[in-house]
DNA sequence: CTTCTTACA
DNA sequence: TGTAAGGA
């Protein structure tokens, strides 16, 4: 994982902050948080941890919420995108190991 | 004071 | 979804 990412999903912000963050009240996102629809980590006495990512995933929700879709909608939307990037990973991770491939053969003739 | 869970005159 | 109750 790069550092970009492992930042975007670091858990540190506590509900307070994510709720005033994406105007939802404290109900809607752990109600959305047992719908799983987003996964903070928990913190000292079992407090909730958001990262940058969780925020994002609660603004999606709220859009996607206006627009009419219900939580089921959601639950399928996010699973889809998360195959979607899954997916994009394992073309990037094959093309890295063809791309290291490549450049092994043309130091073998001994180029530098 | 903030957050947590559970439950519903 | 809101909100009260009772702890942490």
């Amino acid at each position: 994982m790069s550092e970009r990412e492992l930042r975007r999903n670091l858990a540190i912000l506590p509900i307070g902050t994510v709720r005033e963050l994406t105007l939802l009240t404290d109900r809607q996102i752990r109600y959305y948080e047992k719908n799983n629809l987003v996964h903070p980590e928990r913190g000292k006495g079992g407090q909730r941890r958001f990262s940058l990512y969780d925020v994002d995933q609660l603004l999606k929700i709220k859009d996607y919420l206006e627009a009419g879709d219900s939580i089921k909608d959601i639950q399928e939307i996010f699973a889809k995108q998360q195959r979607k990037a899954q997916e994009k990973h394992n073309s990037q991770d094959a093309l890295r190991r063809s791309l290291q491939s490549e450049f092994a053969k043309i130091g073998r003739f001994g180029v530098k």
